[in-house]
DNA sequence: CCGAAAACCGTTAGCGGTAACATAACGCTT
DNA sequence: AAGCGTTATGTTACCGCTAACGGTTTTCGG
């Protein structure tokens, strides 16, 4: 391990030991380590190896306060065990990357009240800008970010009215697409298999409108099983067997998600019932883990990358409020019928 | 530009504003709104009242920087997309809540310099402690946090020398118990599959001690895949592919991680290789999609929830700084032997 | 060689809160 | 009614940094 630089342990550097140090004012300290201003390429090196001797890190929060603005935008989102909202992570990340912006996550585990606190607690670090998932929350929380002057885009559903912008893809569509397209593959006794998550709104969507497709064609849910907690793989083989047991007569499956249909995937092929001849199956979201399944589940890309990139780049190209009227971006996800629809008839 | 902006006539309000609609001080209000010393209830409600109805929401940059104190927590993570590491933010979260401590989340892809920077950046905050993943640092990184003269908590490895505390478990040992119970069951011929990032250091340190343990039985690894990128439950199940088209004799496979031993065992089902008897197979983790398998892999548990809870816990109860010494608290992973290790003989 | 523009660097005045220290109001005892 | 400990509220002085502006020096065309 290097030596590390001596310090004085007393009490936390400011600009001024900088200042100090290399016999300079501390503005120009700050300029230097802002890259902001006239400075000369003398007094640059001189100041930057002081700082740099002395392991100076700069006070964000004194920063902040004088030039009222930070770097930070805040993301909230239901849940990080969900592997949807990580990569919609990624996406954000990567555009702010390179605009100085940073995220800082929260996270509500699908609840509007523990929502609204995060936000709360988001704002009152007045960052430049705002994402979070869905449309739905607590009065008091449209009403913060009303009132917050700064962007505001919701992501991963647009069925609903938005409070600034809004960036994602129509559940309810996605589900009727799939539902005319099971329809279409001649599959008629359907059941579903969801999350219980009562907050949980873009599944519940995503059921509406599979429900509303089926009914254009004359057909209805013949049954479904929720299930809640546990390992989604796990409750996937469960609520099928359940489900199964009950309707063994159904000829399809819809799954509010990629992992629960690759469980009932992996109960089907366990029990050599015939995919997808005799039992179509599908789920939702287009995750990277369907790739390793013996059998590709049909799904639907949720647009999850996409969706974090256009929502970082309104923050990051948005004027300081309210400049640029609210945007919607809706994105349209593609249906991906792998392995587990039979052709169209 | 020309045009003129359009004047946002809500000011973003402060102190000044509550106490100015509700006849105190502002010193007053920022009591209440702190819940700190005494304040009569009458002035109180008042007080609340006032920052409702106006949609006051306090700004901490302020705050911070006059107390000295900021509630936040820096959490510095390898990576989102392996569910080990929300799983260790899941504890963090858990103990912090009730705290007033709030954790931030920094994500450096395995790179060290990324690593440096987002520690950088997280410093400047003035932030109450940090938690980062591993004990390889650069030296400035190391530097940086032993000049913060607060808490630092390493953790998910304690092979090597912690800055200051850290919490969690010997990945050598993990690989040469996985080795020697390997060992112990009859097999011989035996492979491993892991990943080929240079900076997984805990994989590494599997691996050397797994090698080592079958060092102690006379034994040695026959042969090694690696992968990088992609679906590791695909790379899982290719990766298995070319190791056993390659040494069809091997009777054993030692992967670096779960998901991607998942892979193995459904490309083993698939083809039809006797699990364990012809052919046995372990993965690292203890991931809570193994439970949804036909067969369950064996495993060991890397006791991530304790070590986010243990970690946030010495952070949560330590002083200011230093005031307790750097603790080390090494967790003991269990083997799952699941059933893809025959029993020993 | 002059004068104006550009380059460089310092000074001042906060940003919006809070710690610490007054100060005022209020019982309650004697 | 004076005395005194609480309780309730106000005042003052920063916290560490940056916007805005000002002053001084250098550069350079004419």
């Amino acid at each position: 391990m290097a030596t590390v630089p001596r310090i004085d342990t007393r009490r936390t550097l400011t600009l001024r030991d900088v200042s100090e140090a290399s016999g300079v004012s501390e503005m120009t300290v700050s300029r230097v380590l802002r890259n902001r201003g006239d400075v000369s390429t003398a007094t640059r090196d001189r100041v930057l190896k002081a700082a740099k001797t002395l392991g100076y890190v700069p006070n964000k929060i004194a920063g902040g306060l004088a030039s009222q603005r930070v770097n930070l935008v805040a993301v909230i989102i239901p849940s990080l065990s969900n592997m949807v909202f990580p990569e919609v992570l990624t996406g954000i990340s990567e555009v702010l990357e390179d605009t100085g912006l940073q995220p800082v996550v929260g996270v509500t585990n699908y609840s509007p009240e523990r929502e609204e606190t995060v936000l709360y607690e988001m704002l009152s670090w007045r960052p430049s800008g705002v994402i979070l998932a869905g449309l739905e929350h607590t009065d008091a929380a449209r009403a913060m970010m009303a009132n917050a002057g700064i962007p505001i885009v919701e992501i991963m559903d647009v069925d609903g009215e938005a409070v600034d912008s809004v960036v994602g893809i129509s559940h309810r569509r996605a589900g009727m697409e799939m539902a005319k397209a099971i329809v279409a593959a001649g599959y008629r006794r359907i059941g579903f298999v969801g999350t219980m998550m009562p907050h949980d709104h873009r599944a519940r969507k995503r059921m509406e409108g599979f429900a509303e497709g089926l009914a254009l064609a004359g057909l209805r849910l013949e049954d479904s099983e929720f299930y809640s907690g546990g390992s989604a793989l796990l409750k996937g083989r469960e609520m099928t067997e359940a489900l199964l047991s009950r309707r063994p007569d159904l000829d399809f499956i819809y799954y509010s998600n990629d992992m629960i249909g690759a469980g009932g995937l992996l109960y089907c092929l366990d029990k050599g019932i015939d995919v997808p001849s005799r039992l179509g199956l599908a789920g939702f979201n287009g995750v990277e883990l369907l790739d390793g399944l013996p059998v590709k589940l049909a799904t639907m890309d949720a647009c999850r990358l996409e969706v974090g990139r256009r929502a970082a780049e309104i923050i990051a190209g948005k004027g300081p409020t309210g400049a640029t009227p609210g945007q919607r971006i809706e994105l349209t996800p593609r249906l991906e019928p792998g392995e587990t629809i039979r052709a169209p008839r």
